[in-house]
DNA sequence: GCGATTCTAATACACTCGTATTACATTTGA
DNA sequence: TCAAATGTAATACGAGTGTATTAGAATCGC
C-alpha cells in the first residue's frame, strides 16, 4: 500500500483484496494470510485494521453492498422512464468484470451467512434496497397501476432481475449478454403497455 | 451407519452429512472431520469412501443435482398443463426444509466452483436440465408460439424461477411462501393467454 | 470354512488456520 | 520538537486442516 493513505483507503484496499481472492479462488481460499498477500500487506498490518477474520469479511461485504446501494441512489433518472430504469439495472447486473466480482462476493456472502449471521443482515439491506428500486421502477414506468398490483409486479421484477444476474454469472464472461437487458426491457415495456400478468386490457 | 448397507447407501449417507454441515454451519465449516462427525463415521472410513476432500464435495454436489434432475424427469405431466407445470416447479423451489438444504448446497456450489472447477460442470448440468424443463413447460402451456418466442419465454421463465428460488432462500423458512407459486402461475397463465411480452393480442 | 476383499479405525505428519504478543517505525498534534 | 497515537512487522502458539500409513475387523464369494 502506498503511503499517505487515509485509514478508509487502506480498509478499502484490503476489502478489494478480499473480493479478488473470493472471485478468483473461491470462498474457502479467503484467509487472513491469503488476503494479506493479495493486498501486499503484512499479516500484522491487516490485523491492526481488521482484528479478526469476521471483521474482515463483514467489512468487505458491507463495502460492496454500500457501493451497489450508492449506485442505485446516484443513477440519473432523467429521460425516458424505461431507458432510465434499464440504465439503472444495467449496472446492477454482472455485465462487466467488476460487477461480476461483486456478484461473486454476493454469492459467497449467502454461502457463508450461516457461519457469520451478521452477513445475513448485510444481505438484507441489499435485498431491501433492490426491492425498493424495483418498486420505484414499476411506479415510474407504469404510474397507472393500483398499489397492490405495483407490489406484485415489483416482486416479479425483483425476482427476474436476480435470476438474470445469476444466469449471467453462470455464463462465461465473454459471451453474448444482450439477452439479459432485452429480457428486462421486455418486462418494462409490458408494464408500460399495461400488458402482461398484472393489468389486462379491457 | 447401520450395517448391511450397500456402498451406494454409505456414499449417500456421507453426502447427506455434507449437505447438513453446509446448510447449518456454512460452506467453510465443511471439512473431512466435521463431515465424518456429522455422519457418525470415523475419518478413516470416510477416507476409504472419498479419498480426498474434493471427491467428497464433488460427489455431494453430483448427488444433489441428480436428485433434482431425476425429480424433473419423474414428475407427472398429466392433467391441466399449467397445474402440471406448477407441480413440477413446486418441488424445484426451496419451499420445504429439504429443498432449502438443496438450495443451500447449490449456492455453496457456486461459491466454491472457482476452487473446484469440476463443480462448475456439475452446475452446468443442473442449469441445462432446468432450462430444458422451462422450454418444455412453455411449449406445453403455449403450443401456439413460434420457436423463437418459445426460446425467449423459456429463458424468462428460467430466470424468474431461479430468482424466486433465491428470494425464497433469503426469506425466513416459516413465512408466507404463496407469492412464489402465485408469481409462477401468473407467468404461465399469461403464456397460455398469449398475453404478455411475447405474443400480443391483435 | 476360509482366503481375499472390503471396510473401519487410530494415529501421524506436514501444513495452514486465526489470533496474541512483542517490538519497532511512522505519523500526528500541541 | 517530542511525547502520544497510530501503523507495521515478525514471530509464536494452539487448534484444525487434508492426507498417508498402518493394523485390525467384518464381509463376501467360492
Amino acid at each position: 500500500m502506498s503511503p499517505r493513505s487515509t485509514p478508509e483507503e487502506r480498509r478499502e484496499h484490503i476489502a478489494r483484496a478480499v473480493w479478488a481472492v473470493m472471485s478468483e479462488r473461491g470462498l474457502s481460499a479467503v484467509s487472513v494470510r491469503s488476503v494479506a498477500a493479495e493486498a501486499q500487506v503484512s499479516v500484522g498490518s491487516l490485523q491492526h485494521i481488521f482484528p479478526t477474520r469476521a471483521d474482515l469479511l463483514i467489512y468487505s461485504a458491507e463495502l460492496m453492498i454500500d457501493r451497489v446501494v450508492r449506485r442505485i441512489a446516484a443513477e440519473d433518472r432523467g429521460g425516458d422512464p424505461i431507458d432510465a430504469t434499464l440504465r439503472l439495472f444495467a449496472h446492477l447486473l454482472p455485465l462487466t468484470p467488476e460487477s461480476r466480482v461483486e456478484m461473486d462476493v454476493n454469492v459467497a456472502l449467502i454461502a457463508e451467512s450461516r457461519a457469520l449471521p451478521r452477513l445475513e443482515a448485510i444481505r438484507d439491506e441489499a435485498h431491501r434496497a433492490l426491492a425498493e428500486a424495483c418498486q420505484r421502477a414499476v411506479e415510474r414506468v407504469a404510474p397507472h397501476l393500483p398499489p397492490a398490483v405495483v407490489e406484485r409486479r415489483a416482486a416479479r421484477l425483483h425476482a427476474l432481475t436476480d435470476g438474470i444476474a445469476l444466469h449471467l454469472l453462470h455464463a462465461p464472461p465473454g459471451g453474448d449478454q444482450r439477452w439479459a437487458l432485452d429480457l428486462l426491457r421486455q418486462e418494462l415495456e409490458d408494464l408500460a403497455d399495461g400488458d402482461g400478468p398484472a393489468g389486462r386490457r379491457p
